[in-house]
Formats: structure tokens, C-alpha cells, sequence
DNA sequence: CGTCAAGAAAGTGCATGCAATCGCTATGCC
DNA sequence: GGCATAGCGATTGCATGCACTTTCTTGACG
């Protein structure tokens, strides 16, 4: 990422992107926090260009909010808004399980079961960080199992911006067992092809991770700027 | 904000990127249509930088496609993306009447249902156009009566991306009826308080559309460039 | 002592220019 | 005659520069 040629990658405003997007949603660049063009260009070793180009990208992503002639700033969400973004995620992770139990092929049901199964080894071995990546796997499965590309779309980005808010869920005593099993039901619902069952125990799984995160994210919300007229 | 503009109105982007999404929402540009920067820079009469951040933001909503050093397009739609975004616009719009159901004040209540029961003048007319602009109302009522501004926002994009697929949809004979007797069971629902109604009636309304549309798009996607590697 | 205003500094918004890349065409070779 | 390749035109990607807006600072007045 330094030192590159002046090769055309063709990506670079994409790469910045995906840097950018990524120290937001790891919690690294904090909301509110002020988002400089020539801070940003001299970090990319880049010129201001392709630095407004990406933060129009982070603009309509809903990552950074963009004020005229006042600068952008990582995106300030309101605690209203990150309620109506779980809720909704509760939903959208409903409907692809949903769809999920009805369609999922014979392959994908497999890999989904055999997956879950291997996790069980990381809850027992209390791994928060492993299992963390399958529960990433997991969901990513239900997503592309809905066979729907702009409901699979949705619940990505969707979940992309909830990512700053769901980093210490794990962190609770016993989350991790809970976790499994919540995914328990929800694999077990897919399984038998029933759509109502696997779309009420998604949507029970997210609204109890949302819970644990709220009051994450009403403290850490404390130290946000409030300038915003 | 008309002429020649010496003074700095700040958002000049916003505009062209208003102006471009309505010309493809509308139809005017096609799918597949080349978006060429100098064109575009001469048509708004503007440098090609403004209109670049705009074909970002277009872009990053999904409405063209940009190709690395190819230039930008406006966004072709697959005939199964086409379907995914249908059936998901079903399952939002029932979201949104489910929690339209429980949440709804009285005064939206009231007004959702004046309106309604106002719009039965213009079918009986039969007054497309005027209908038209009625249930882009009427839809946007559920979709504020979720109290869930993220909801509301993928439910508006995503009905934004489909608008060039449904406009052909009233022509058909008996449509008007159909769709006002359609809106009648969701909004009954709804003054019920009957959550699982509403959601049922609404997918089923944006279904029944999404079957009127999808024959029409079929037919509209003849012309469509295949250059796409 | 607090409030307001004028100037300076900082930073954004857009225009312009140059270099790299892509697509097309014509020419040479098999 | 068909296919590969080099050259050319067209277009994108990025850097730089200037104008305008916002904001911080400093000084005057109530």
C-alpha cells in the first residue's frame, strides 16, 4: 500500500475505500471524529483527488457524513438510528433465513451444518476470537443461502454499519455458548425446511446480540462531539 | 440556482447527482447506456471533476457501474437480480406495514386511511397519473409508518432502483382497481392493528406488481449492450 | 467584562492539465 | 485468407492550482 508504482492499479480510490471503510468499522476512527483531505492524501501518499472521490464512496455507504464546505466526519449515529439499524438487521437476517431453510441447496445445507458442528470446539475452548470468524462464516452463509443478491446486498451493508457497535458482545461471561446454541435452533430449523421457525430464531439471535451491544454503545457514545447544528 | 452561477451554492454535486439518478429512475437513460464524463461535464456545464464524485455517489448507489479505466455505464440489471430486488421490495414493504400496524400514531392512522379512501375518486376516474402519484404516497406513508429510519432508507433505495421496471405497471386494464382493493386489505389491516395482515397483504401487493412488471422489463432488456466482459 | 466585528488562516469545491490505459484499426506474418 | 501485433485516437485517473467558504483570532466598542 506504499511505496507502490505509479503502475494503474485501477483500484486505488477502492483501496482507500476499503482502508477508510475498515478503520471506521473496526472502531479505529471513532464517530464524530474529523476526516481531513490532506490529512487523508498525505496518509495515502495521494492527492486530494482521489481522496474526495473515496469519501463520496463513504458518503453514500452511510459510513461518513459529508457537510458542505465544513468537511466530512465519520458518521455520528444517533442512538434512535443504531436501534432502527439492529432492529432492521433482526429482520433482514430473518427473511434470509427464512428463505434460507426453503432453498438452501443440498450442499449448502451440509457445509452449514458441518461448520456449526466444528464451532462447538471453539465454544468449549472458549476461543472468542476464532469463534468469532465462524460466526462471521455463519451468517455470511444464511445470507448467500437466501438466494437473493440485493437482499444478501442489504444485510451486508447493513451489518457492515453495525460492526463498530458489536465488537465486545463476546466479551459477556457465557455469550459465546448462548451464541451457539441460538445458532443451534437456527440450523436445526433449516434443516427440517421450516421457513417460520428459522426466521423467528434469527430474528430472536440478532435482537439478543442487540441488546448486549446497546448499552456498549451508549457508553462509548460519550465522548462524541455534539457540534453538529 | 439558474444562469450562470458565480456563487458557491455547495451542492452543486448533489444536483447532478439528483438530476442523473432521475433521468435513470425515470427511464430516460437505459440500462447499458454509455455515461461519458465529458458529455456529462458539457450537459450540466461543469469540469469533469464534479461530475466524477457524482458517478461515485451513483455508483455507490447501485445505479451505474463503473468499469476500472472503461468509463461508467448506467447499471445493468440481470433478470435475476431484477427478481431479487422485486421479491425483496415484497419483503420490505411487509416489514414496513407489519411495524406500520403496531407503531402507527393516530394522526398517520387517520391520514393513511383519508387519503386512501381519497384515492378511490381517482380510480374511478381513472386518473393514472394522478393515482400514480397517490400510491408513491400512499407506499411512502407505510414507509414512514414503520418508525424505523434504516428500514425506511433501503426500502426508498430500493424502491428507487425498480422505479424504471414499474412504469408501465397501471396500464394494464383493471390494474387501478386491483391495486386500490389491494391497498384497502393493507390498510384495513393496519387500522386493526393486525401486524401479520398487513405484512401478508403488503408482500402479496408488491408481489402481484413485481409479476405485472417483470414481462415488461423482459421485453425492455432486448436492446441492452451484452459488451460487458 | 462581555459582545461583536473585521481580518487572517485553514480547508473545501471546482477547473485545468498531463500521463496512463483501453479499444480500435491497419499492417505484417504465417 | 486468417490471426497476431503495433500504432493511434479516445477516455479515464490523478496531480496541481485557484476561488470561495468557514472558522479561529484579534481588536474595538458598549
Amino acid at each position: 500500500m506504499s511505496g507502490k508504482r505509479l503502475v494503474r492499479s485501477g483500484t486505488t480510490v477502492d483501496q482507500m475505500v476499503r482502508a477508510i471503510a475498515d478503520r471506521i468499522v473496526t472502531g479505529y476512527l471513532r464517530p464524530g471524529e474529523r476526516l481531513d483531505e490532506v490529512s487523508l492524501a498525505a496518509r495515502f501518499d495521494v492527492s486530494r483527488t482521489p481522496v474526495r472521490e473515496a469519501l463520496g464512496h463513504l458518503s453514500a455507504m452511510g459510513l461518513v457524513e459529508r457537510r458542505p464546505n465544513r468537511g466530512a466526519i465519520v458518521a455520528v449515529i444517533t442512538q434512535d438510528h443504531l436501534a432502527s439499524m439492529f432492529e432492521s438487521m433482526a429482520e433482514l437476517e430473518a427473511i434470509c433465513a427464512r428463505f434460507s431453510a426453503e432453498r438452501m441447496t443440498g450442499g449448502e445445507r451440509r457445509s452449514l451444518e458441518i461448520e456449526h458442528q466444528a464451532s462447538a470446539r471453539l465454544v468449549q475452548l472458549g476461543a472468542e476470537e476464532d469463534y468469532e470468524y465462524f460466526n462471521t462464516e455463519f451468517h455470511s452463509r444464511l445470507y448467500r443461502g437466501a438466494h437473493n443478491t440485493h437482499i444478501h446486498d442489504l444485510t451486508v451493508a447493513t451489518r457492515s454499519r453495525l460492526a463498530p457497535f458489536r465488537r465486545a458482545q463476546f466479551m459477556l461471561p457465557g455469550r459465546l455458548a448462548k451464541s451457539w446454541q441460538e445458532h443451534d435452533v437456527i440450523v436445526t430449523a433449516i434443516m427440517r425446511g421450516d421457513a417460520a421457525a428459522a426466521g423467528k430464531a434469527a430474528r430472536d439471535h440478532v435482537s439478543i446480540v442487540s441488546e448486549a451491544s446497546a448499552v456498549f454503545a451508549a457508553d462509548d457514545r460519550k465522548p462524541v462531539r455534539r457540534d453538529v447544528a
